[in-house]
This record gives C-alpha cells, sequence and structure tokens, in this order.
DNA sequence: CACGAGACCTGTTCGC
DNA sequence: TGCGAACAGGTCTCGT
C-alpha cells in the first residue's frame, strides 16, 4: 500500500504525535512480541529482541518507503510492503488480529506494525545505509531537479513505468503515484524513456512532484481496509478508474498490466509509443 | 542487461 | 448462496 505519501505521513504523525498519542521521539523499547518472526529481516528474531530491549527512539524519519528511527544504539527501519501500517496504540488497548510486530514502550503506548499480507520487514542495522544504499534520490528533494532527472535518464532505454518504480532510480514511486505521475506528464507507460524529448522529461518531472505532493497534501491514500485517514484516493485522475472519463480530456480511461502490475492511462493524453 | 514469471501472504470483490 | 478467479499500495529471485 504506502508509497511515499503515505510512509511520509506515517513518520510525521509518529514524530509529532497528536492530541490524544504521544509523540515516539523520546519512547523507550520495552520489549518486542514478535508474531510474525519472518517480519524481522535482520538479525535473526532471537538477536533482534536482545538487542531492540531497552533501546530509546530517538528520531522519526523516511527514506524512500522505509521509516526510519534511530535509536540510541543502531538504527531500527520498518519496510511496510503492500498491507503494513504502524500505528501507536494504549498497550490496554484490544490488539488487532494483524498486529504481528508489537514494540512496547515504557510510558504505556505500543508501537504497532499490522500487516495483514505479512509482506512487510523490519531491519535494525548499526549502518542503516548498508539497506538504504542502493536507493535513489528522493523525488522531492530541492536537488532533485529537472536536469538532475534527466541526467539520471542517460543511457536508459526502459519503459516509463517500469524505470518509476525502480527504487534504485527514484526512491518512494509505486504503482499508484506512477501512474497519476504519467498521466499528468502525458506520457504513455510503456514509452521508451530514451525517446522523450527534453520538454517531456521536464513534463515527467513536474508530474512526479505534482503527483506526490498532492498526494502528501491529502495524507497519502486510502483503499480498502489498508492505511487509514488519508483522502487522495478522491483525487485519482486514472488509478483505478479504468472505464471513466479522463479529467482532462474525457476519454475512456485505459487499464493495460505493464510489469505484471495494473496500470491506467488516458489513450489520448498519453499517446501509445509509436513501434 | 532487460524482462517476465513466480514467490511471498491474506483479504475483498467479481463473475458465473 | 456458493465458489473459484482475479486483483490488491511491493520487492526479491530465478530463468531466458
Amino acid at each position: 500500500m504506502p508509497e511515499l505519501p503515505e510512509v511520509e505521513t506515517i513518520a510525521r504523525r509518529l514524530r509529532e504525535g497528536t492530541r490524544d498519542v504521544p509523540a515516539l521521539p523520546g519512547a523507550v523499547i520495552r520489549r518486542v512480541r514478535l508474531r510474525w518472526p519472518r517480519h524481522i529481516a535482520q538479525p535473526a528474531p532471537s538477536t533482534f529482541r536482545k538487542k531492540i530491549r531497552g533501546r530509546t527512539i530517538l528520531e522519526v524519519s523516511r527514506r524512500g518507503k522505509y521509516l526510519v528511527f534511530p535509536l540510541d544504539e543502531g538504527t531500527l527501519l520498518i519496510h511496510l510492503r503492500m498491507s503494513g501500517d504502524l500505528l501507536m496504540e494504549p498497550r490496554s488497548a484490544p490488539r488487532d488480529r494483524y498486529a504481528h510486530t508489537v514494540f512496547e514502550l515504557n510510558n504505556g503506548w505500543d508501537l504497532r506494525f499490522t500487516d495483514a499480507r505479512k509482506f512487510g520487514k523490519v531491519h535494525l542495522v548499526g549502518d542503516p545505509e548498508a539497506v538504504l544504499g542502493t536507493l535513489g534520490p528522493e523525488p522531492l528533494a530541492p536537488s532533485f531537479t529537472a536536469k538532475a532527472l534527466a541526467e539520471r535518464l542517460v543511457g536508459r532505454k526502459r519503459a516509463a513505468k517500469p524505470l518509476l518504480l525502480e527504487q534504485s532510480f527514484l526512491a518512494g514511486i509505486g504503482n499508484i503515484y506512477a501512474d497519476e505521475a504519467l498521466h499528468l506528464a502525458g506520457i504513455h507507460p510503456l514509452r521508451p524513456v530514451d525517446s522523450l524529448s527534453a520538454d517531456e522529461i521536464k513534463a515527467l518531472w513536474k508530474g512526479i512532484r505534482r503527483a506526490l505532493r498532492d498526494g502528501l497534501r491529502n495524507n497519502g491514500a486510502s483503499i480498502d481496509w489498508v492505511y487509514r485517514g488519508g483522502s487522495f484516493q478522491n483525487h485519482f485522475r486514472v488509478y483505478g478508474r479504468p472505464g471513466e472519463p479522463c479529467p482532462k480530456c474525457g476519454a475512456e480511461v485505459q487499464r493495460i498490466v505493464v510489469g505484471q502490475r495494473g496500470t491506467h492511462f488516458c489513450p489520448q493524453c498519453q499517446p501509445e509509443p509509436a513501434s
């Protein structure tokens, strides 16, 4: 589920807390409950359990789709994959059947990693770069300019959508925001990137930034039962709307499969690449 | 190197 | 109503 805007929203909420939920930084992890040990990517679950005990969470941030928790010793990294969410709940609150990994804090609250599909991953590492090092640039960073995108595209020939989904190319874009960005840019998902003009690259850059910013402004997208609290699903232009009219030209939004992912686009605004 | 298929999991929705 | 198929925000691995 969660892509950059959803993960960023979760990070902000944990970092700042809300009226009735305490902020996470400063909390001490008293112990962890592992109901699905395969959640733990590294180190081995038994080692993880021992090492995480007594650690203070210093901060909450995000890199790509990873939540990053610097600790007084080491760094905790959590990837939510398809169905994960992270919730602060009072220890006494009934536990969701999908709360497979639960960090019990010293303030009476739990940090609960719920994950119906169990694809999520937790890492406890000394050097976060060991995990984050392969990620491409942050698309919303000031340094990620249209020129920076153009430079990253040099020598690449792949179709636009699969490239946007490649985390080592750009960090944080997933299926929703790839489709939305390409529609905003007027670029067909199968367009080989080496066929893009300078203007199209600029449009792609704008589309990426705008899709992510719009997502963020709406606290991300909430679809089905996974991840609550976002409203960007009400602003989708093409994602999940096959058969409905394109918001720009009114043509019928199409759905195809690209790289085994459902892909939505407007055949009018995003013309088929010449083959 | 690029690409596709299959795995990993469970839940919901759709078609017959 | 029941039941199987298709589909779901992600990524990894293997084979061509």
